[in-house]
RNA sequence: GUGGAUGUGGCGCAGUUGGUUAGCGCGUCAGGUUGUGGCCCUGAAGGCCGUGGGUUCGAGUCCCAUCAUCCACCCCA
């Protein structure tokens, strides 16, 4: 006997058996098919990139994670996310390219961080940007979060809102407070508030050094209710700190204009705990949950930077994006039962030959079925009818055609739906429009 | 990087204070029905009980080590 090797794949590293890819391939259609309706375009950056490109802002965490390797005399790194290769892209091809410039993205990204529920070290992300010359109208914040917000619902799986802020207003606020050296420390402890509550965000406030006066101040800040309009209200009577106004006028004219834009109230929600990743978001930033699944953590953010490419270029490069995370929103709406993973078909029809001799009526009615555009699969193996049916069962094919010697040579086939049992006996004609109105 | 769990046919699990041939459900294959699936019945295949060492007359079970996986934290998509 000969030592087999196992079949494994690494930690961290996931694929799906055919009734779950099929429900993966379908989101992700949605999400780009949205995507191209507000008229972004298609890119496709190469996985592995220099490190000294790759690496020339990331610092910490970022330089941990990454899958870096020496490859003859090349520094060679996996992409860690979309945004950094698209900094690179813009850079390079600035002549070439037209400004704005809109691009979708649907690729996987890489981080050799410790796995854990749907968290992978490969995964898929779904990302968005503009990209302007020089500057960038405020309005496309608006615009990516009105095409995210079409995205959910075409998903749909449920209300989704998206909660949005403004770093302008944090940054203003914050050094109101004379927080100082302690204002990052202080926005990442806000931004997990709603998953920790505000007692532990009290206790952790204190424990950083702020003190009484400004915990109030802070408190004060967070606590702010109501609608969109009168949280608006709220902050403007708060703090007249300029950065701070700037940022809330941002924060007015985008959450309007994505409304008009076609964002639903219920579906769009000031939230000032959200803070977002300290590296390079400016103004705008946001975070997507389904309601009812917050445990889910945020399913889409993103947000505008003042300066995509500066490590590259000269050229100022001001963006707003926003990004789904794929392979973590799919885990989580699998474990939920909230997709529907019983097809392992792609097929409508699937047509089973009784024998040899009826290969050739087969095929011609395989052909038939394909060129009207039905997806056709043929059962060619020697095996039982009723393991054949068996298999058609198993698969979840809806239609069914037996073609048998009389079929043949009627030049028909018994069309079975495995549905509703039903069984008729048509031309490969009628049953492409019979399978096609289905 | 820190902490906590778990490893038994393809998958999900049971296996009592260590004690004969390691079970169950699902799935797979074949048959009961030689041209009809789902339900039912019968049968079959499929296990170095994660790996290595130790204790013992005897280890899936106890001890040590190791590897792997999962969960949570950090951070983040």
């Amino acid at each position: 006997m000969e030592q087999k090797v196992t079949p494994k794949i690494l930690q961290g590293f996931i694929e799906l058996l055919p009734a779950d890819q099929i429900a993966f391939e379908e989101i992700k259609g949605k999400i780009e098919k949205t995507y191209r309706r507000f008229g972004f375009v298609p890119l496709d950056t190469p996985t592995l990139e220099y490190s000294e490109v790759l690496l020339a802002k990331a610092g910490g965490e970022t330089e941990k994670q990454i899958y870096r390797f020496q490859h003859h005399d090349s520094d060679v790194a996996l992409r860690f996310d979309l945004t950094v290769p698209l900094s690179r892209y813009v850079a390079q091809h600035y002549p070439d390219l037209s400004f704005p410039f809109k691009r979708y993205q649907i690729s996987k990204s890489f981080r050799g961080e410790r796995p854990q529920k749907g968290r992978y070290r490969e995964f898929y992300q779904c990302d968005i940007d503009v990209i302007g010359a020089e500057e960038l109208d405020l309005s496309y914040d608006a615009e990516v979060t009105a095409a995210i917000s079409a995205v959910f619902c075409e998903l749909d799986i449920g209300e989704f809102v998206i909660r949005i802020n403004n770093r302008k207003i944090l940054s203003g606020f914050f050094s109101e407070l004379g927080l100082g050296d302690l204002t990052a420390d202080v926005m990442r402890t806000i931004d997990k508030l709603p998953k920790i509550g505000l007692e532990k965000t009290h206790e952790e406030l204190i424990k950083l050094g702020v003190n009484e006066a400004q915990l109030e101040k802070i408190d004060a800040f967070v606590k702010i209710s109501g609608s969109n309009k009168e949280k608006i209200a709220a902050l403007r009577a708060l703090c007249s700190n300029e950065k701070f106004t700037f940022g809330v006028d941002e924060l007015e004219k985008v959450v309007n204009l994505a409304h008009g834009l076609g964002v639903k109230e219920k579906n769009m929600e000031i939230d000032l705990s959200i803070v977002r990743g300290l590296d390079y978001y400016t103004g705008t930033v946001y975070e997507t949950f389904i309601v009812g699944h917050e445990n889910f953590g945020s399913v889409c953010s993103g947000g505008r930077y003042d300066d995509l490419a500066g490590f590259y270029t000269d050229k100022k490069l001001p963006g707003v994006g926003a990004s789904i995370g794929l392979s973590r929103l799919f885990a989580q709406l699998k474990d939920n039962g909230m997709i529907n993973t019983e097809t392992k078909t792609v097929s409508k029809a699937l047509l089973l030959p009784m024998g040899e001799e009826q290969f050739p009526a087969a095929a011609k009615t395989a052909e038939a079925l394909r060129s009207a555009g039905v997806e056709t699969d043929v059962y060619w193996s020697a095996k039982s009818l009723k393991a054949k049916f068996k298999y058609a069962d198993r698969c979840g094919v809806k239609f069914v055609a037996v073609i048998g010697e009389s079929e043949a040579a009627e030049g028909k086939v018994s069309l079975r739906n495995m549905t509703t049992g039903e069984q008729t006996s048509v031309s490969a004609e009628q049953a492409s429009q019979i399978i096609k109105k289905d």
